[in-house]
DNA sequence: ATTATCTATAGATCTATAGATAATGC
DNA sequence: ATTATCTATAGATCTATAGATAATGC
């Protein structure tokens, strides 16, 4: 059963767009490489044609899962210039993002994961982390670049932890709470900021 | 070969100990229930005379976790009644935890797989979290209650996002720079609220 | 103090599942 | 790329027993 050049790369890319939605979903230990190929519809063995481990593939769907989000958070804060951050923040603590995150920020779904990750796979996050810092620098608030790069990085650390926390909490009123507070913060600081 | 009721409830409290540890150095799924029961100086079948299943260990367990970090943090904040933010903040922040985390913040260790944990474990670790979010808004500025308790849970989404930020980044310089730049904005932040 | 009972533990074992490899087929 | 297989390891269960605890007797 031989297949051409372009199957070959689309089925990499279906195991690694799998591997991006499960591992967020489930875990990087949460769902194994046998029900990823499954999913890609392709079988178990044919996995090690592709990627030499399963530490392979976690590196690089972190990868995928966080450029794909990337991009959706350039998209809605050029749709806002105004007012980027805000409308970002909102979109980003939403109770859409908070029931989806199979499709949702990988430093909410795994941040704690990665810490005990390989060094293979951190730096291959720490790549796409960097870009992400920059782009949030690009739309934060404050007159110097050096300003903007802080307000940038204290705004995604805000983001990131109140979407773990309001994930962590099986109450819906206590993880509202604190998505909602999370937002109304983000206005407050970024308006004082800009006076 | 047994012991007095005694020592029941001292290996009983070796093992969580032990858990709240592994836990949060290794991930839940990476330590088994063999070895935890190893470092407790156990062995494995006796594991299920004290707990009916792992899942229970690890709602123990990292309410374990929480309270005790939490208790540490109180005395951090009750030493500096003048800016007790900044000061945790510091301590939060610092080289040392993020270097430590078997003994630090499960919320920075373990956060983002809660949301994958069974409802049992969420609940376990909810009662704490709430204990937590009180904690914090006691110290926190602000004239209202209702204001200090939003102070307080921004202010610990800030920490939480900020350490997991750090402890992915394998390059130091980088995880430096969001330590400290997360520590300056708290600073700022409650300063302008001060006022 | 003696006897009977109870139970936490050790150690072996079971079943399921994981990542990875080898043989085969097209 | 499929299919079968290998090896390791996980959580969980089972049985026998050491030794603590309770009941009994003096």
């Amino acid at each position: 059963m031989k297949v051409s050049k372009q199957k070959v790369a689309e089925h990499r890319e279906q195991i690694i767009a799998a591997a991006a939605k499960r591992f967020r979903e489930n875990g990087f230990d949460g769902i194994s490489v046998a029900d990823l190929m499954k999913e890609a519809g392709l079988t178990h063995g044919g996995f090690y044609g592709h990627f030499s481990s399963k530490e392979e593939l976690v590196g690089l769907a972190s990868q995928r899962a966080l450029r794909e989000t990337a991009q959706k958070w350039e998209k809605v804060m050029g749709e806002f210039p105004d007012n980027p951050f805000e409308a970002f923040a909102k979109y980003y603590l939403s109770p859409r993002h908070q029931s989806h995150p199979e499709a949702g920020c990988l430093f909410a779904t795994l941040g704690s994961d990665l810490a005990r990750q390989p060094l293979s796979v951190k730096e291959a996050v720490m790549k796409e982390q960097r870009a992400i810092v920059d782009l949030l620098s690009r739309f934060a608030p404050g007159r110097t670049k050096s300003v903007r790069r802080k307000q940038a990085i204290s705004f995604l650390a805000l983001l990131v932890g109140g979407m773990i926390l309001a994930r962590s909490a099986p109450d819906g009123v206590l993880s509202e709470e604190i998505l909602k507070t999370v937002s109304a913060s983000v206005t407050n600081s970024v308006r004082s900021d800009a006076s």
